[in-house]
Formats: C-alpha cells, sequence, structure tokens
DNA sequence: CCATTAGTGGATAATTAAGTCCAGTTATCC
DNA sequence: GGATAACTGGACTTAATTATCCACTAATGG
C-alpha cells in the first residue's frame, strides 16, 4: 500500500521536524527511527534530490528540514520518494477508452482518496498531537521523547 | 499501490462475470484481459482457493463465479489475492505505543479508506454502468463488446 | 478405455524493491 | 593543510514479485 521506503522517509521527516536545532546525521537518524542505516542513506538522498531536505558535509554536518514542518504534508513525502501512481489510462492500453472503464474509474478513485487525506496532514500536525485524548494516550511518534519505549 | 497481481485478478473476475454462459478457461480469459497466461493460472488458483471462483476440469472446463457478481465486491477480490495491510500495530515495535501515533493512525486511516471504497462497488455494478452518462462515453470494463478496441 | 481438454503443482527464471559496502568528495576545526 | 566528520555515488547482494514451463491429474466424450 505505502511502501517500505516511503515509510522510512516519513519517520526520518518526522524526526527532523521534531529535532530543528542542528542537522540530524543519517546515523542519528537510522537509529531513532529503526532504519537500515545504509539505506536510509539512499532515502535521504532522494529527499534531498527532491527538494524536501538539504544536506551538509562535514562536521556538524547532517540534514534539515528544507521547509517547515507546517508546509509539508504527508503526501509531500510520500511523492517524493515513492510517487502514488493515479490512473490516467487504461491499464489494458484499450484504444477504445477515452474515459477510464467503471473498473479502473474506481480503482483510480480509491488513489485520489489516499492522496486527499495525506495531504490534509502536515508533518507539524503530527508532532503537535501527540498528549491524552478523551483520557487515550496518543504517543508521539518515534516514541523517542514520550517516555522509555524500547 | 494496487499490486498487479491484484488488478490481473479484477480483469479476470469482471470477464468471468460478464461471461456467465459457460466456463471460461484460463487460455480464454488471458486472452481478452490481456494478462500472461501462465501468470494468470496462478492468480485463478488463488482465487479458487479463495473460494470466489468455481474450477471445472476437463473438456467444457473452465472457471466460473462461485457466487453471484451482485455480491462479490471489488474488495473481495483484492482480498483474496493481495490483501490490503491495516495498520495494527506500531510498524517500529515500540513497546509504548498501544494506539497508533498520528502518524500511523493516518497511513491506516488511509488503507481504510480504500478498503471502504472497494467494498462499495459490487462486480456487477462495473457492468451495469457503462454506456452513455452526461454525454460521454463510459467504455465496458475489457472493452470487448462495446466496440472494435485495439 | 482412450484421446483430448483443462486445471494443479512444482521448479525455475526475470524483474523490481530493499538493503549492504566502500571508495570518493566536501566541509569543518585546529 | 591535515585529520576527521559526513554526505554522495556506484557496485553489489538479497528478497519479493512477476512470469514461464512442464509434468501430472481430473474430467469429458466417443
Amino acid at each position: 500500500m505505502i511502501s517500505q521506503t516511503a515509510e522510512y522517509a516519513l519517520r526520518a521527516i518526522v524526526y527532523l521536524a521534531d529535532q530543528q536545532t542542528a542537522p540530524q546525521t543519517t546515523q542519528q537518524i537510522a537509529e531513532v527511527t529503526h532504519v537500515p542505516a545504509g539505506y536510509l542513506a539512499k532515502v535521504m538522498q532522494s529527499l534531498s534530490r527532491s527538494g524536501l531536505v538539504h544536506a551538509q558535509r562535514g562536521l556538524h554536518g547532517g540534514f534539515t528540514l528544507a521547509r517547515p514542518a507546517t508546509e509539508l504534508t504527508v503526501l509531500d513525502v510520500v511523492q517524493a520518494v515513492d510517487p502514488l501512481r493515479r490512473i490516467t489510462s487504461c491499464p489494458l492500453g484499450l484504444k477504445g477508452h477515452m474515459s477510464l472503464c467503471p473498473l479502473h474509474r474506481r480503482l483510480d478513485n480509491a488513489v485520489a482518496l489516499v492522496e486527499d487525506a495525506l495531504r490534509k496532514s502536515t508533518i507539524a500536525e503530527l508532532l503537535a498531537e501527540p498528549g491524552k485524548r478523551k483520557g487515550v494516550v496518543i504517543p508521539k511518534p518515534l516514541c523517542s521523547a514520550v517516555e522509555e519505549c524500547d
């Protein structure tokens, strides 16, 4: 549904949004987000090329968000590393299908719903929400700071 | 988003729903749906094991729908061959997260939206809808009968 | 019962996604 | 400017998905 790569990217971005005081290295991000460091390096490259994060080399370098978390949506991150693909033309390549048939119209509609849903949440919101809601504990993403989660 | 295998399964099911007069062989289905025959055989096996279709061997054999198309949803088909996976627990395996964090709550919610959307359409509806709607031609799934598509 | 038709199951190959490694480049600090 | 820190890019491995092939079994009709 949502690829492993996109999941990793989201964790990394959320972490960066939560740690804006200084650039975070691939190693640091990898540890907190439980993503294989070597692979995360690739994912971060991808985020960097897409302009979502800024990479700084050398001592005290690392990654920082390229825009404020309030202007960065979950969809932005997903699209940067592993785009949701809308169905724009008949997957069977049938000539007669100028518009989508009912089947593919519905499948595309499902993708659209996901797009819409993910576009509605900013990264900032994800970090603002935790605490208690109606008595239920909503854990902070990555858990790092809420309590001693494993 | 939706796997190739699920797409293939849907095409096959739609075709079976449209051809209920006689069992359809893997070869026949493969040709109309433009699915590689060898692979389709596997997909059909999967649908058969899930109980969505009935397999008949021997001469005049082939596959038939195991239930009426009006009682078969798009979701049923997808779940049979390549299930959408809801996020029920923290993907990082964090102990402290009894409930999902805001990030994964949203991702799971997106999956739920897809489930809901796909559950709302029956296979019968897909075949009933084609024709003209507000002057726009809605092609029949697989196109086979509407006109000489490709 | 025999020939033919058609699904079944297993083994295997090709492609893509995920993950690993390492040498190379850039930046910082002393 | 040399040592060190950290991203970059490329080559490579592993795992999962997609796809192919073939021998086997079951059903039909004559």
